[in-house]
DNA sequence: TGATTGACTGACCGCGCGTTCAGCGCGATG
DNA sequence: CATCGCGCTGAACGCGCGGTCAGTCAATCA
């Protein structure tokens, strides 16, 4: 056999995978703090004890989920920070990465906002710092080492790095986000070709 | 008399204050689900009760509070729109307000983050959308207006100018709090000289 | 086909929250 | 000094949540 687990494996990973997506809709609709364990099993189809056969608690939940479409990300944006091109060109792939996933998951970004601050007890801040956090540094650590390395080729002005990374990564999710929320039709390009023009040249005449 | 009023109302302000920024330090250490009223009361050191002789419950004490604070905000940003300067500075002076504003009020960014999305039941969320969400669009709005003048007089190159406030608004606010939030001693000059020389020349060498 | 398993269920529990209100104490009044 | 008014208190209430676990039943086994 391909692989040693069949059909219990597969099963339980596809109800791991819905009770994700089911969290991920009921944390877009209602926020973080009021999407409740009854919703989420609601919307996942099964009953609410189903959850804790997968997921120790609520924290855990929220932070797999979180993870696992943090990762998806995270690979998106790495295959265009791997390219062998131009630094503009980089840019371009990159918004443009990042443009496409929050339009294929449009759920996300609620939950996206929400893990940025972390809540509740000083234990669940440490946790879910310890957890979460990690996934939003490294995002800005690897925009700015590729600013870093352009910086070095001479491609774009020197400064600081990771301000410069902070800058340019959260005043485009703005766009994108904005864009998202307001149910306007595609506009990837249009967003992306705005953004890349602003960032490289600023909007001085 | 100068002031209609003085010992209790001047009494009852006073309260409402000091409740108001009970609520703004609480949320800012425990998020904005995690604060409970027990707390704040707490915070202000009055007892729980005291807070509903002011406010009429929970929604009502976050919203005062976040409108307060908010049109402070406004306040000091709008003498920067009305200077009679060219569109440069009138940007320098703009970022500047906000990063003295939220550097003098550490403990407002984690309820300004909070309030961008509403949360709850559907009524709850309908109730934030048209107390709060007004404060944030014309927040975008008057600084789109401004980008909106500096186009007409060819100061910048002409784009949609919404999308662009966005932009700037939020990465210069991912900035600003990262700086708030990472305890740096004071920078305020850093961080606008960065960011304006950022946004109107853009990165390109 | 009867026995056995274990994934799944949902009524139930305890807790902690927002909210209430009967009562307290203290300054003002006469 | 007795009375009153009122700002304030905090124990108590009900609700709704996260989490539990005894029971169900379809699939599997012998």
């Amino acid at each position: 056999m391909a692989s040693s687990k069949s059909k219990e494996e597969v099963v339980q990973e596809f109800r791991v995978q819905s009770i994700q997506e089911a969290a991920m809709r009921v944390i877009a609709r209602k926020g973080m703090a009021a999407a409740t364990m009854q919703e989420i099993a609601d919307e996942a189809g099964v009953a609410k004890g189903t959850i804790y056969l997968y997921f120790r608690d609520r924290d855990e939940l929220v932070e797999k989920t979180f993870e696992s479409a943090m990762s998806q990300l995270h690979a998106r944006v790495d295959t265009a920070i791997e390219l062998d091109v131009p630094f503009d060109q980089k840019l371009r792939a990159m918004l443009g990465a990042v443009s496409t996933f929050f339009r294929e998951n449009r759920e996300f970004f609620r939950l996206y906002i929400s893990m940025r601050f972390p809540e509740g007890s000083p234990q669940q801040q440490r946790r879910q710092k310890r957890t979460c956090q990690p996934q939003y540094q490294s995002r800005v650590q690897r925009v700015a080492e590729v600013l870093q390395q352009a910086m070095d080729r001479g491609e774009i002005g020197v400064t600081d790095p990771r301000r410069l990374a902070l800058f340019i990564i959260e005043g485009s999710n703005a766009v994108i986000i904005d864009r998202v929320m307001s149910e306007a039709p595609s506009s990837v390009d249009d967003d992306v070709d705005f953004l890349t023009a602003t960032i490289l040249g600023g909007i001085k005449k």
